[in-house]
RNA sequence: UCCAGCGUAGCUCAGUGGUAGAGCGGUCGGCUGUUAACCGAUUGGUCGUAGGUUCGAAUCCUACCGCUGGAGCCA
């Protein structure tokens, strides 16, 4: 019996093959005069295979009716191609119709926009825009656990359910198993959650990072790579209620070094990309974004800027420009400030570091001057904010005082707290998106279309 | 959630108060080692949904839904 081949493998031969066995999808199908070219594609590449099926063909009728969207298997000999346009072809021996197709398949071999395609959702794969996007999507996800167990980090599995209500990072989805027709109650009218599945309210994960501390305090660098969840109604392409997330974690480690780890692991994913997805990136260079290349190349080539927060409100009043949001120390950047310091000033990713503590969580270790927190954002031109990380406060006293600021009851948190009175260590860790991580890298500018099926507020299709 | 724009054939779009259109796709035929093939014919519609104004609405008004861009929140 022999095996398939990929077409990526077949075309990627030196030497004609006698014999070779190929599957996948039609993508389109010419006739000629006494035989039909069909161009062969499973998702193995962005090229497709052409297949050569002449009229000998038993079943010849029924493969002319052949349209795109098909299923089918191919036996045949691999030969060098006589048209242009490619240097192997397949003739076939035998053409099998695995699943026919008909006219009513979305799909056609022209162009179609990415907005239509996401409505599509379960059929958009098997277009060329985004079987490039989910090679990619996986080939980062591997260079991540690449990146990471080179370095001696260790892979935490972090819970997708938590009882952690305040991580500060958003709205939370309930998860229960209370009759919502008939719950619980507790005198005074309102549901009782200890009686819920788990004797507690509970929510789906907004970050692994309280969790990721308490194995960085044991496994001393350590990372996550999981689903997130978010219950804000955020309407843009930068927003997602389900998403994924990079959440390194490391002992013994001060801002500086957090920053170093951000900076050194988005060029390593960036260089990555570009070697082991240069097909794919081609397509986008030239279908998406023209300027792709050159400014993924521009931002392996050079260090990150570093500037503090502070030193950046003080270019932006200087700027000169007008904003319609005011800088004011104290008031986060807005949308249009992070633009302004990486795509006109900077002209490359900035990582701005040490906010004042008012608008930064709980947990960010306080600087000496007790104003600021050491904070780090990442900020990439085109796309805003990929890092967000901090130094932790790793003094027992000086958390309880920050929870107490944030109304929050150091009890609850006490095995978060715990980590602080057992052998606390100075650590920090960030968290990186792992779709606005792709959409940089791939000039995708929708986060839509950069998951397989988005979970969007009003859309949770397929 | 807020602001703006959009929603017409399977797709991309034209049509701004008076008979619903084009290109592509599909189908049929022709030609052809083709490759976003070519030539001819043909098919194709609840004009987002629901109300309203009008003799008459794709077109004007209202509400809702969805999409796009921007903002907020953040990754």
């Amino acid at each position: 019996m022999l095996s398939p081949t990929s077409v990526k493998d077949a075309l990627n031969q030196t030497a004609p093959v006698e014999q070779m066995l190929v599957q996948g999808w039609v993508r389109t199908r010419r006739d000629s005069k006494d035989f039909s070219f069909i161009e062969l594609n499973d998702g193995s590449s962005l090229r497709n295979l052409q297949i050569i099926a002449r009229d000998s063909l038993p079943n010849y009728a029924t493969v002319q009716r052949l349209i795109t969207g098909a299923s089918i298997i191919v036996r045949g000999a691999l030969v060098a191609s006589q048209g242009k346009g490619q240097n192997w072809e397949l003739v076939a021996d035998e053409l099998t119709i695995v699943g026919a197709s008909d006219e009513s398949y979305p799909l056609q071999k022209k162009g179609h926009t990415p907005e239509f395609l996401r409505e599509i959702a379960h059929l958009r794969p098997r277009s060329n825009l985004f079987g490039c996007v989910f090679r990619v999507r996986s080939r980062l996800a591997f260079a991540i656990h690449q990146f990471f167990q080179e370095r001696g980090f260790y892979y935490i599995h972090t819970p997708i359910i938590t009882g952690s209500d305040c991580e500060g990072a958003g709205e939370l989805f309930r998860v229960t198993s209370i009759d919502a027709t008939n719950p619980p109650r507790k005198p005074d009218g309102s549901i009782d959650y200890t009686r819920d599945f788990f004797g507690r309210s509970t929510y789906l994960t907004v970050s692994g990072q309280l969790e990721a501390e308490a194995f960085a305090s044991a496994l001393t660098k350590v990372y996550t790579f999981g689903p997130t969840f978010r219950a804000e109604n955020s309407n843009t392409s930068r927003h997602a209620n389900e998403f994924w997330m990079i959440e390194p974690e490391m002992a013994f480690t001060d801002l500086q070094g957090n920053m170093d780890l951000a900076e050194e692991m988005v060029k390593y994913l960036i260089r990555d990309a570009r070697e082991k997805c240069r097909e794919e990136l081609g397509l986008f260079a030239k279908f998406v974004d023209k300027e792709l290349l050159s400014r993924l190349d521009f931002v392996i080539d050079r260090p990150f800027q570093r500037i503090t927060y502070t030193e950046a409100i003080e270019l932006l009043k200087k700027s000169g420009e007008k904003f319609e949001f005011p800088v004011e120390y104290e008031l986060n950047l807005q949308s249009e400030h992070e633009r302004w310091l990486t795509e006109k000033h900077f002209k490359c990713p900035v990582t701005v570091f040490n906010y004042p503590k008012k608008i930064k969580p709980f947990y960010m270790r306080l600087n000496d001057d007790n104003k600021t927190v050491t904070a780090m954002d990442l900020l990439v031109p085109g796309i805003g904010e990929i890092v967000g990380g901090s130094q932790r406060e790793e003094r027992l006293e000086v958390l309880e005082e920050s929870m107490r600021r944030y109304k929050m009851d150091p009890k609850d948190y006490k095995w978060y707290l715990d980590l602080r009175r057992y052998g606390t260590v100075p650590h920090s860790g960030f968290g990186l998106g792992f779709e606005r991580m792709l959409m940089f890298v791939t000039g995708v500018s929708n986060i839509r279309d950069v998951i397989p099926f988005a979970r969007t507020p009003g859309s949770a299709e397929f």
